[in-house]
DNA sequence: CAGGTGTCAGATGTCAGACATCTCGCGGTT
DNA sequence: AACCGCGAGATGTCTGACATCTGACACCTG
């Protein structure tokens, strides 16, 4: 028989636990207003201040709404807890292959969507990735030019999604692989895609997306 | 002179705030112990209520993380908030753009790493799709099979940001067009994105989901 | 000397109680 | 019908006290 760590769950933890079953079950409709905090506490036997962090951390992501004088109201029953968690255990072949679908996305769009002032911008970020020698600079220039195709884009929900997306998988290249640049795609295959997005060839510039971060995943394939 | 609205911040709201300035300057980085909750609330005038609500915010998005005892540290920089305010104000087309990158790649790696039982049970789900009659079975069975070929792509962290995002776009849908259903691209595309992953043609199974998503894009652009 | 145990300071976790401030609904007045 | 004032009920904030945990350090034993 063997022996299992007693995990003890907090107060707050609990109450989180049966807020979000409440609100997946439909329980806590989009839109209803859940009991006061005073009663929550009651019924939970639980503090009013461990009821309150539980609101407050369901409000941060968007799943439950605050009016002060009126009462808590759900707002999405989309909890993006399991998400968040997930992104933080994800292996790098992973994080690459959701960044590598955002690329390709913006570049497409870009393509159907840029206007002349975007190229005349990104081709000056491009040629700040060419000249950078620093690999910190170098680093900066590309997310710089990366960040840039996926604003021409114009789908503010992709950029932000590209933004953290892009945050995360730093940190855990940081974390894992400080000793060790993992290849991307050369001068000339950022200039194919920026080239194919003046076109405004939405297919060219997918394709050019991909082939630049495909060096980086066959390097991960290898070492994994 | 044009009078404003005085929107007074909360105390809660004002020490993320500030500690979100913190991480995202470096000044906490992404390691550091923070200094604890009676200092914080001392340097920052406010109650540890205050301060403990702000810290339980932060670690349940992953950007700090509170070890009982001995203290809270910056598990990352990477904020989600911004993602995540986004998304709750994006546009149907936004998030269905997002969404087509996700069904995009998914079907690719799904055609790359299928395995005979993956595709019995696409099958499956396929046959459910095309028998229900009743709208309501109707999107549940659509769902079920666009959430099997994320899964089938073997990739945790784009199976949880396409169920997240999926689930937001339900919601957005309901709230706006209770009255209307968007078109997708019916049976016929989606047996040739089953066809194509079936193959392990990883280019023509991403040609064939976007093709199932491109009549939803064109309807909200007439509408748009 | 190495390993184990106990203690303590400092950290987070939780609570009760009190008061401040806001919102909304209702009743009364014009 | 529109407006105003009031009050109940809601969230917002604080203080102070105590509980529980962690890590570092000192001490003891083999």
């Amino acid at each position: 028989m063997s022996l299992q760590p007693v995990r003890r769950e907090s107060a707050v933890e609990a109450v989180l636990d049966q807020m979000h079953a409440q609100v997946a079950s439909g329980a806590w409709a989009v839109g209803d207003r859940i009991p006061g905090e005073h009663e929550l506490s009651a019924r939970l036997h639980v503090s009013r201040p461990a009821v309150r962090e539980a609101i407050r951390a369901l409000s941060h992501v968007g799943v439950l709404e605050v009016r002060r004088g009126d009462g808590t109201y759900v707002r999405s029953a989309a909890d993006p807890r399991p998400l968040l968690r997930r992104v933080e255990r994800a292996s790098l072949r992973d994080v690459f292959e959701v960044q590598l679908a955002y690329d390709v996305q913006a570049a497409k769009l870009a393509a159907l969507r840029r206007t002349p002032e975007d190229l005349r911008r990104l081709e000056g970020l491009l040629r700040n990735r060419d000249a950078a020698e620093d690999p910190a600079d170098f680093g900066e220039a590309d997310s710089g030019f990366h960040l840039a195709v996926a604003e021409t884009a114009r789908n503010p929900l992709l950029t932000e999604a590209f933004r953290f997306f892009r945050h995360r998988l730093r940190e855990s290249l940081s974390a894992v692989r400080e000793d060790r640049d993992l290849p991307e795609g050369g001068p000339e295959r950022h200039h194919a895609v920026l080239a194919a997005i003046a076109a405004g060839d939405a297919e060219a510039a997918g394709r050019a997306a991909a082939l630049v971060v495909a060096p980086t995943l066959r390097a991960l394939e290898d070492v994994l």
